[in-house]
DNA sequence: TCCCCGTTGTACAGTTCCGTACAATAGGCG
DNA sequence: CGCCTATTGTACGGAACTGTACAACGGGGA
């Protein structure tokens, strides 16, 4: 809890000395609770956060009932984007889907910062360029993806983030994420599991063979992960 | 041909006086030339082009024959978003798909024209914040759309940069930007004319009636537009 | 003018996923 | 402990799209 202790957010650990000087003052750690909204759909954004564990989504919205994961942040990465950009607000809706904690810091803090320093606006540029590959990547197993590819895929990318084998995720929250029809997620989870890559119970999945899921989640996953470990480390 | 000659890129329309000076000996003028490679797949990037007139297409790339589009650029924006993030490359590929004309710049030019001055790096990051947008309902709409409407809010987009009713486009070469089966994009072109929303010949596409193919298009068309309007003008 | 190859039209069986519906759990709360 | 609701299992017909194949077209070059 104290400001000076270390975070295990990869961002905050990248940054020199003296440009996490500059942030630290700003950043408080505080908990990531479920359902937690980080920022809403065209609404101005107060705070950036910088998670150490669970992850947040960030959800294109297009009319009420249809909404699809577009990008999936966690101890890796930073929410705000936008700000990072120059806008105060974004069409998409940013907030929590496995709680756990983190830090943030006000928009207008996190600004003043990032025009003191240009090192620290770099890297967090770079990691704004690792998001784009990401949701790119998300655009292209949409397109061609099957179910499975997809979900190996979502499952993946959630297990590096919460750092723990076992998800705690519903099916029905993997449809909303994915958007495709619930009773779909059931039935390839059944599938997953008849060939050993995971093991399922209600309201969680637990991972049983990652080499196996990256074989099914196939090209879709590992693209963006590169380009994290490329720019970021 | 002028150096000095008012572009009508929207992005370099929107530059200040002073932010225009500083690209301005370094841009050059030229024609954009169709299937011109202006970023390889994790290859530097050497130039940053802007548009007059024609498009290009930014590409995802997994294996060999699996590639789908992710974003379009013409004269309202720029290529080269990795560079202004802090990246000399980038996964994907980006090539003109529509012959134009345009200016582009050198990126070590860009770079150090962007260090100048706050104003320039701001209004071109707020282009990446138009074209993450993009990118994410390019997402979405492969995720939930059908094919008419993704076809639909395709040639719309296309439509809105070359700014003529008649599109030089292929089934084929439609059918690779869309990540789907040719015969798919004839049919459905088939249905989008029988609405009486296109006219087809070979080779080419012209738009009919613009409202009309909106409304297939459905959500899937117009948020990032409005971003578009919002950030830059 | 005619050839020829890129483009388009069309067909067919097969697969994936959808929409919907309803029964069977399971596990937290009173 | 037993209820009650969220969650999961499963079924059904149907829609959307696939992979493949091949014929027909059409417009530019020789």
């Amino acid at each position: 809890m104290l400001a000076v202790s270390p975070s295990s957010n990869l961002l905050l650990a990248a940054l020199s000395r003296a440009d996490l000087g500059l942030l630290q003052p700003h950043l408080k750690h505080g908990p990531l609770k479920l359902r937690q909204d980080l920022e809403r759909p065209n609404r101005r954004i107060d705070y950036v956060y910088f998670p150490d564990g669970g992850f947040a989504s960030v959800v294109a919205v297009q009319s009420n009932n249809t909404r699809v994961e577009v990008g999936l942040i966690g101890y890796e990465g930073m929410t705000g984007t936008s700000i990072l950009l120059g806008s105060d607000r974004t069409p998409h809706s940013t907030y929590i889907q496995a709680a756990g904690q983190g830090r943030r810091i006000r928009t207008l803090k996190l600004r003043q910062a990032m025009e003191a320093s240009k090192s620290l606006r770099m890297l967090l540029l770079r990691y704004v360029q690792v998001f784009m590959v990401q949701t790119a990547h998300t655009a292209i197993s949409n397109a061609r993806g099957r179910l499975d590819a997809r979900l190996a895929r979502w499952i993946l990318m959630a297990h590096d983030r919460v750092r723990d084998e076992t998800l705690p995720l519903t099916h029905e929250f993997l449809s909303l994420m994915l958007g495709v029809r619930r009773a779909g997620v059931t039935e390839t989870l059944h599938s997953l599991e008849s060939q050993k890559l995971i093991y399922t119970g209600t309201g969680r999945v637990t991972l049983r063979n990652r080499k196996g899921m990256e074989r099914t989640a196939g090209n879709s996953y590992g693209t963006p992960e590169a380009e994290f470990r490329r720019l970021i480390g």
